[in-house]
DNA sequence: TCTGTTTACGCACAGCGTAATCATG
DNA sequence: CATGATTACGCTGTGCGTAAACAGA
């Protein structure tokens, strides 16, 4: 018993008729009734009787037969559905980005990636860098959009887009209207700043080491749209990424400001498991993020 | 994609290896390898992930292996319900007898036959003669149980048993005691009687003209039991087939009467079509039929 | 004779095993 | 070196086509 021949089975079934199942399937009358009597043998069940040139049913034949057409409409959706897999009308990504890049570059990258590919289940999760590290190598994420160093030998890191964290101060401040200032006027400001452990907070503070710039922190608030809402209010001022404030420069609530000789760099990379297979999605993904200005 | 495959692929997915499916389907590991392979390149998909000797599924891996186990489990069930009706442990039986047979012979015949084959569906349909040969020769019943004749060149008949209609009459009635009588005495009787068209009365009516007989008909009933019950409170005197009274002559409540010189005989048979492909079932019953004394 | 099924026979390929090779711990 | 996956290759049997026989209208 295979798939061919309850396809076999099936289609004289409907026809009848062997030569009409025959011509139905492409086949030769001959293979048809060979088929069906290989069926009959292999069940040791009689399917039809051959009455007056008519093919009846028997008893074991109807059985055979609901479960054939069950089978074979399993088959041919599972066949569908693989070839939409294939084809990538359907499929699944799974993401996972740290902290900034979750919150201010993946959903922009997902909601286009999705209108170019309908149909595409695109779960995701946003964690810090270690976290989306440990997920990629136990299998549960496909692909990862990470600011921080990855440790693991197994994990592929391909630089994603250079990042550049910027001061930022209200419209109403001072600065606003300089855009530029000197390294030793920032001793005087206020300033907020992510909690103990951020990667934002970890490459301004190793920025200003480097360049022995003194200050002073005033306010820790974990959370960057929090900070960005205390700028505006010119509480004091704070350092960013750049892709957090898009909105707010373009709108002119907040202002970027030039520390003159020092700028706070760092990469956002594209990691994946060496060993993955790369689907036509995963590709297609890649390809996005490259072609994408995000 | 075959059944084979998709067994090969959801076994590797148990085992989550090739070498212990190879193992449990007592094939070798390049056979199993070979076979994943070749539903990798068919479906153009990916269903394995090889990170570190371990396969892990992939998104399609995953759809197909829903897929997969839905068409085994199907294909399984198909083929031991086609085992079990090979065995007769289960299986279906179209019954069709005229009405004396149906009424009086036949429930115990599916009774006892039941009895012997568990989980078969025995259904029938009780109606005259003509009505259960048109059934045989539409394949609406399996096999018929008849008293009349058949006109059908396409259907077999077989003598099944000779059946005898006796004369009866109430245990009070003067004749009771004397069990023989003659031909002559019979016309003085008020005779209870079936409806025209009914074969028992077409038996006895051809019977006494071919030996002269003459009676009158006192009462028509179209119902055997009827009869019966009418003949008890000695309403009359009347004529049946041995079968329908088994239980009366057993107790006593009826007397069976010989009627000198006069039998009323006919035969029962069992009729099927010449073409149709005799089930083991089918054989089982007319095997039942004939060793039963029914 | 024509239509449709079955039987007979030969070929081609799918699918398995054996053996060798590769990769990884 | 051991375990497990892959590659290479040859054989066997399934499954199809062609051809012929068969059966019924």
């Amino acid at each position: 018993m295979n798939f061919k021949k309850l396809k076999v089975f099936t289609t004289v079934c409907d026809c009848g008729s062997m030569s009409g199942a025959a011509k139905k399937l492409y086949m030769t009358q001959p293979a048809v009734s060979q088929a069906i009597l290989e069926l009959e043998e292999e069940l040791d069940v009689h399917l039809f009787d051959r009455i007056n040139k008519k093919l009846l049913l028997t008893y074991p034949g109807e059985v055979l037969l609901e479960y054939a057409r069950r089978i074979l409409v399993l088959v041919e959706e599972a066949q569908s559905t693989m070839k939409d897999i294939a084809n990538m009308n359907t499929g699944k990504l799974r993401i996972g980005a740290s902290t900034t890049i979750g919150t201010y570059l993946l959903p922009e990258i997902i909601r286009t990636f999705g209108q170019k590919f309908k149909n595409i289940d695109i779960p995701f999760a946003i964690d810090n860098t270690g976290v989306i590290e440990k997920m990629l190598l136990e299998n549960s994420i496909d692909i990862g959009l990470v600011e921080g160093p990855i440790h693991s030998k197994e994990i592929i890191v391909k630089p994603y887009m250079d990042d550049e964290l910027f001061i930022i101060c209200s419209k109403n401040h001072p600065w606003a209207a300089r855009k530029r200032i000197g390294p030793g006027t920032i001793s005087e400001q206020n300033i907020i700043i992510r909690e103990q452990g951020s990667g934002t907070r970890e490459v301004f503070e190793n920025t200003m080491s480097k360049h022995n710039i003194p200050y002073s922190i005033k306010h820790v608030l974990n959370n960057t749209e929090a900070i960005k809402k205390a700028v505006e209010a010119n509480i004091g001022v704070s350092v960013v990424s750049e892709i957090a404030i898009k909105e707010e420069i373009k709108s002119g609530r907040l202002v970027k400001i030039n520390l003159e000789g020092v700028r706070f760099l760092r990469k956002f990379n594209i990691i994946y498991h060496k060993d993955k297979y790369h689907s036509k999605l995963f590709e297609e993904f890649l390809r996005h993020l490259c072609s994408g200005n995000f």
